[in-house]
DNA sequence: ACTAACACGTGATGC
DNA sequence: TGCATCACGTGTTAG
């Protein structure tokens, strides 16, 4: 692209002084002759400011020139309209399945009821999920735990159970249900017992869980 | 817009046989001088190309002038990025957030842990807590639901209870306990009975779970 | 020297 | 009659 590139400044001051010949007129004219002098200029500010207001509407301009500003502008515009449809695409998809999951299996189950679970414990194994607990001590009298488990029905109410039984009480939990699996995390705030001075003993609780959860309801 | 509109088509002969005189010059010329004419010819022939393949990207053109073309393709331009914008937000809150909730005072609640349960209802009801349950069907079988009410120990127990009850199985849950008020959000699948047909009765099993949710356990 | 891009003034063309 | 827009040819400037 060579060339004088940038915009020329306007010049204004009439600088081509050149003789018109009329059809048949033969003499030479100084004067001046444009009844649409003026309106022409302004067309071209308008049509140039135009040009400007659009170069600064797009991000990307290659070229200062005025075919490249509106080329950039059409490849601008290309984009946008192609990044409406995948957003549009996108955002319909999530529509319909609001949690990600790994796609195919997941939301065959969520979607499908169908035959519950048969072998959920092999479909977990084959997973590679094990049944899991840990717990963390994250305050005076407060505890974190996340528990890995199969999907049974009455694992959540008894969770309950436990820990009301065990003297805790629930500040927040998260439960979340996939491929056959159980994850729960919670935080949990130590009412009684299980106070052993001034630790817990965080192993012991896990066991017990570990225990009940196994055990069939 | 008056004045001629459609493009003028390109004449190509030259029609102007004019007389130009250099700068002391005086004899008239009636020889053809332009070095770059042709190439003048062809920078406008594209500039007009790129005008017309613009305005063939722009879908709504008031007016077939130059100006008009460009001013459009701006309007549209913001209207594309504007559009990205929004989708892109509304991608966003789906990712966080599937569904809406009120914003403000949940949030504001939220924040301040402070100190435990005294008065836990009267507390609840200075801050504008009000008993509450928001249901919302999210799928053919499935159901979102909020529920704000007051702190109590077996509440969640009973809600778990409840939903097998009502044969909804928990898909995912989650609790916060906070400023004496305890927030519920969970997705369930429906498995069996509160579907009447294609629907589910959502006002009647609002009404349900609240009665049951206000009875001391 | 040569090319590319610009602004200018002009005649023409519809409204 | 104006008025707006166009294409044209040109002089000019910068790479």
């Amino acid at each position: 692209m060579g060339g004088g590139n940038r915009f020329q400044e306007p010049v204004r001051i009439s600088r081509r002084r050149q003789v018109r010949k009329g059809e048949e007129e033969n003499e030479v004219n100084e004067s001046f002759k444009s009844p649409n002098l003026e309106a022409e200029r302004r067309r071209r500010e308008k049509l140039h400011g135009r040009l400007m207001a659009l170069r600064s509407h797009v991000p990307i301009v290659t070229n200062m020139t005025k075919a490249s500003i509106v080329e950039d502008s059409i490849t601008y515009i290309s984009e946008l309209q192609e990044e409406v449809v995948n957003l549009t695409e996108k955002l319909h998809e999530m529509e319909e399945a609001p949690l990600e999951l790994d796609e195919q299996q997941q939301t065959d189950q969520i979607i499908k009821p169908e035959h519950e679970t048969i072998d959920l414990k092999e479909e977990m194994k084959k997973l590679g999920i094990e049944e899991n607990i840990q717990l963390c001590k994250i305050g005076e009298r407060k505890l974190w735990l996340k528990i890995t488990t199969e999907k049974k029905p009455g694992i959540f109410t008894k969770f309950m159970e436990v820990m009301r039984f065990m003297g805790l009480e629930i500040i927040d939990i998260t439960l979340t249900t996939s491929c056959g699996a159980t994850l729960i995390c919670s935080s949990v705030q130590i009412l009684q017992g299980l106070c052993d001075g001034d630790s817990v003993d965080l192993e012991q609780t896990k066991e017990f869980l570990l225990e009940v959860m196994r055990s069939n309801p």
